[in-house]
DNA sequence: CATGATATGTTATACTATATCAAGCGTGAT
DNA sequence: ATCACGCTTGATATAGTATAACATATCATG
C-alpha cells in the first residue's frame, strides 16, 4: 500500500489515522510521545512533502516550543528511529512515514518525489527483489539499508506541464 | 561492469585507465580537464571511498591550488555534471566514476557502500527493471533520476567483523 | 524520598554549500 | 594586433544543515 500523496483523498483522515498509529505503536512499546515530538509529527503529517529540519523548527516555535536546531533534530531523531519518519537524504528533508508502526524499523521504503510540486509518496518497493539485490549478492555485499530516492515528475505536474 | 572496490586490483591502472578516459571524452567533447579539475578527479580516483567536498579541498589546498569552497565545489560541479564524479547523497561526500564517459549524464548508477571501510562500488542497477520502475508506473510518476544507495558491509568486513 | 533514566533547555560550534563580485586568460572576429 | 567575449579562477561573505556538550527538569520506581 502505497501514500496517497499524489492523489486526493480525506487528508484530515490521513492525518487522524497516522497519529492514531503512532500512538498505538508507542503505547505498545513504553514509548513517550511527548508534545514537542507530537507536534513534530503532526506538522509533517500536514503535507505530503519533505519539510527541512529548520522549517519545522520554525512551525515548532510559531507553536511555543524551544527555538533551538536541537529541539527539532531530537524530535526528528525519535521519529525516524522508531519509524514514523523518514529522512529524504536527496534533500536532506524528512518526511512523515506513510504506514508508521507496520513493523517499526526495518520495512523497505522508496520514495517518489515530484521536482515541481515537492511532494513525496512512499512506496514499498522492496529492494530484495530488484536489480540492486542482485549487484549486492554477486559483490558478497551485506544490505544493511538502502536509500531509494527517484526523483521526477508526479502524474498532476507531469500533465499539467509541457 | 561494477566497479573494482571490494576487491584487489592494479590500482595505477585502474586510476591511469579512467584518467586517460576523462581526457579523451574531455578532448572529444570540447571541455577543459583543467588543472583544479584534473586534480580534484585524481584524488578522488585515488580511493574507492566517497570524500567530502571539505576532505578534496584541504588535499587541493596541499597541492598548491585555491583554498576556499568554491573551488572544490566548482571543480566537483564540472565532474559530476559530465559523469566523472557521483554525489553520495547519503553521505554528503563525492565519489569517482567507476566507467566515465560510458554515456555521458544519463546511466543510472546505484552504490554499496560499507559502513566500515567507507569503501564504495559502483553497480549499474538499472532501476527501470526493479520494483520502484513498476511502483512508479503505478502511480502515474515519470522518473527522471534516482538515487540508489545501499549501506551495509562490504566482503572484507563481513567476513573480519563478527 | 532517593535514585536513575529519559527528556528538554541552552550555548556554542562544526560541517556542507552557494551567492556575489572581481580578476585572469585564452580564442576568434574584425 | 587588439578588441570583445566566454570561460575559469580568486576571494569574501553568508546561507543552510547538523551535532557536541553541559545544565536542568520530569517522572517512574525502589
Amino acid at each position: 500500500m502505497t501514500s496517497a500523496g499524489f492523489h486526493p483523498h480525506d487528508h484530515h483522515r490521513c492525518i487522524a489515522d497516522a497519529m492514531a498509529a503512532a500512538e498505538a505503536h508507542c503505547a505498545a512499546n513504553r514509548l513517550h510521545l511527548t508534545p514537542v515530538r507530537r507536534r513534530t509529527l503532526e506538522i509533517l503529517l500536514s503535507e505530503h512533502r519533505a519539510l527541512g529540519a529548520y522549517d519545522i523548527l520554525s512551525r515548532l516555535n510559531a507553536d511555543g516550543f524551544g527555538g533551538q536546531p536541537p529541539v527539532a533534530y531530537r524530535a526528528l531523531d525519535f521519529l525516524t528511529t522508531h519509524g514514523f519518519v523518514h529522512k529524504i537524504e536527496a534533500l536532506n528533508a524528512y518526511v512523515a512515514c506513510a504506514n508508521p508502526g507496520s513493523d517499526g524499523a526495518s520495512h523497505a521504503p522508496a520514495f517518489l518525489i515530484c521536482r515541481a510540486c515537492g511532494k513525496v509518496e512512499e512506496a514499498e518497493a522492496d529492494p530484495a527483489k530488484g536489480p540492486l539485490a542482485r549487484a549486492a549478492r554477486e559483490a558478497g555485499f551485506a544490505i544493511e539499508r538502502a536509500v531509494v530516492e527517484a526523483q521526477g515528475l508526479c502524474p498532476a505536474c507531469h500533465d499539467g506541464a509541457s
